[in-house]
DNA sequence: AATTGTGAATTGATTCACAGCT
DNA sequence: AGCTGTGAATCAATTCACAATT
């Protein structure tokens, strides 16, 4: 199970980075990193790895380095990404269409298993997409716990309600609102707008 | 022109969203915002707000609160967002023509000018799709200084090279890679998975 | 000899709280 | 009376630098 050493949510980023980067090490039969090697690959300094890694426990070999298998091993537990976890998605639009095609999740522990859409009679060609109204018995049913959103602005908050009424816990949002949820919700969100305009912001 | 007062990168982000809560204030004819009421529409503090508008002047006017108008006009002036800016989105696959077909942008100022793909004959109905071959010439012809990438990972480093060397000061990167890049070119990075991850950490 | 783990130092971001305008 | 602008205080994140370990 995992229990929560609190870690903070910019650890947490960068142990993704990490995985990703352990992952292909792995796939080229690399036994052992270093924090020097590691960091680099991820982009950080090899302080911060270490640190970063020392919020939840202590896994290196002085004088040697990381085992890269079983640092892998431990950074999947504690991102709780060691088992499939089921994902929905809401908004069957241009993005939603696309993410549902955009098969990158799989390898990395997320399956999406359903979709829904408040237009009815919307299909997909490889997942099955629900009216809305079956939303929180498929929420119950499945386990589901997280839910990608890519509804239209207007409705985005709405929606999430929804989502929350159903039982959704964290929610992956790409509408440009800020939404309102309770506290033990989480939302994460990408805004390409946002993105863009900040980039418009540093070029010279 | 923009000058560069360096407003730190979390601010910046920021100003994009007090920036789209502004527009729609300016939509409902509201002429004048308090820290506080714009806060709360942004989900952040009204200290922060405050705080974060006084990194690049002073336009409130106490007792009173912001000009709804003018704070827009200032912020949209500083992120450099008052003119249209072109921007080529490179890979036309799953992703790439969803973000081809998605028009968010240009509300925001933002006008996807061409597309480029390795794969020769690819057609997109409203964007023309361009081989890699002409993107430097393509670039300095229309000033473009902005690119999304959306190509698959094993390729994303190589790609994001051609950008750079054909004169993109800005990369927004959806390839799950570390870019490098060199010092003057800015990179922002969506990262789906790293995203779903990082829920995955928070859900109980 | 190499490389981790970590306390101390530093740098950065956020919040407080109130003086100063309108 | 109300609300901004801002210095001071707090809190958080990053880097430094070195003792501890293999």
């Amino acid at each position: 199970m995992t229990d929560k050493p609190d870690i903070p949510r910019k650890t947490v980023y960068r142990l993704s980075i990490y995985q990703r980067c352990l992952r292909r090490l792995r796939e080229n039969r690399v036994e052992t990193v270093s924090s020097e090697a590691l960091a680099k690959a991820a982009g950080v300094t090899p302080s911060q790895l270490r640190k970063d890694l020392a919020s939840f426990g202590n896994f290196g070999t002085r004088g040697l380095g990381y085992n890269v298998e079983a640092l892998s091993g431990t950074i999947g537990e504690t991102l709780g990404t060691t088992r499939l976890q089921p994902v929905i998605l809401v908004g069957v639009g241009n993005l939603g269409s696309a993410l549902l095609r955009y098969h990158g999740f799989n390898k990395e522990g997320f399956e999406i298993v359903g979709a829904f859409d408040g237009e009815v009679g919307k299909t997909h060609p490889t997942v099955r997409v629900y009216p809305m109204g079956e939303l929180e018995g498929f929420v119950s049913a499945n386990g589901v716990k997280l839910a990608i959103l890519a509804v239209p602005a207007s409705v985005a908050q709405q929606v999430c309600n929804e989502l929350v009424a159903a039982g959704v816990q964290a929610v992956l949002n790409f509408a440009p609102v800020v939404l309102e949820v309770p506290e033990q919700v989480v939302v994460n969100n990408v805004d390409l707008a946002v993105e863009l305009e900040n980039l418009s912001y540093f070029i010279r």
